[in-house]
DNA sequence: GACCAAATAGGACGAATGTCCTAATTTGGT
DNA sequence: ACCAAATTAGGACATTCGTCCTATTTGGTC
């Protein structure tokens, strides 16, 4: 399993096509046309569907880990890091409006199926609410700061979907500049 | 189409399983077997799935309003009515934590399925919006009123998205104090 | 060149889907 | 009691789905 280029490229493409289309209007036809193989062929690479949807959330694990051990290169300041994460609705405005976030309408569509695979997706969430949570503890938020990495995540959410059903970048950007403000605000408190 | 009794209930039915399990992901069996008839009545009452659809968000639609006008019989003031949107996170809180927001969690399917109705979906969305605009407008809120709207719109959605991924009650709790206290500030900053 | 395991292709399978058709039943008015 | 319309039931339909099975091809090793 996960062998190899063409099962690194089924997840891949397996990635991408459950963020735009979800994970349950994709099938394998889908995904073996974008790969270019045969459908039989998959269940060489992949014994069932859900093992496929395993290895894209834990291939989103590794690209988040990524993610963030970048941002931990790009700066020391906690404030900062924080806002590489602010950053992301920004960054990647353009997939956002269009499908939404992926951690978020992958969370909730499996909730919904009330499938097994949730609590894998919920470790994506756990990934960013614990490194945020450690920032707002080096910035001095004591006990308050697993309360502000959840106060972040939320507002993050928030933005995503109202983006995906308005298509509106300057109401981002609004969002951005105000939540950049709350976090001016709790590194100043915390620095007092 | 949609008359007397049986076409009422195929939409409920319809609603609830939409809700709880998604649009795609329910199937004609499934509601007929909830309402308690056959799979081929169907289309007597609706003559295919998106009518269905579109019926299902016009039900949303009139309920929201009625929402809305009990909201404005309760009370006249409009930091208190806005009050009572904030509030929806708590009293629905049970069905939240279990299925999201029946609205953003719709919307957001409908997005990735690029479905023909999700500028129908996005009218209950708007629903919101004005009515809340209005409200901030009444506050005095002026040209802001959209914006405030705009703001309270994503924090339910991203309290409804991070309450569903991880079933806490107190952080619902948490972030609607938050915010109440943000819309105290709007109405103190709003009468000077 | 022979051999073998890894990898791929292609089709078969049953189940489920949305849709449609037709016959039976119920309903309401005369 | 009767009839026409409204309503319902049940099955047929083509299609698609995830899954499985079996050949065939590929690539490396002696």
């Amino acid at each position: 399993m996960r062998d190899g280029k063409t099962g690194e490229q089924i997840v891949d493409c397996a990635d991408d096509l459950f963020y735009r289309q979800g994970f349950e209007a994709t099938s394998f036809a889908d995904i073996a046309a974008a790969v270019g193989i045969s459908r039989g062929n998959f269940y060489y690479h992949f014994k069932a569907k859900d093992d496929l949807l395993d290895a894209v959330i834990e291939a989103r694990l590794a690209g988040s880990r990524a993610m963030l051990a970048a941002w931990e290169a790009e700066t020391d300041d906690p404030e900062g890091r924080i806002g590489c994460y602010i950053r992301i609705v920004t960054d990647n405005q353009t997939e956002i409006m269009a499908y939404g976030c992926p951690v978020g309408t992958l969370t909730s569509e499996l909730a919904k199926l009330n499938h097994q695979a949730q609590g894998s997706a919920n470790r994506i969430f756990s990934l960013f609410r614990d490194w945020l949570r450690a920032q707002f503890e080096r910035l001095g938020c004591g006990a308050d700061a697993d309360r502000h990495a959840m106060h972040v995540l939320a507002w993050s959410q928030g933005v995503a979907t109202m983006a995906n059903a308005y298509r509106d970048a300057d109401f981002v950007r609004r969002e951005v500049a105000q939540i950049s403000g709350w976090l001016r605000e709790r590194a100043r408190e915390a620095a007092a």
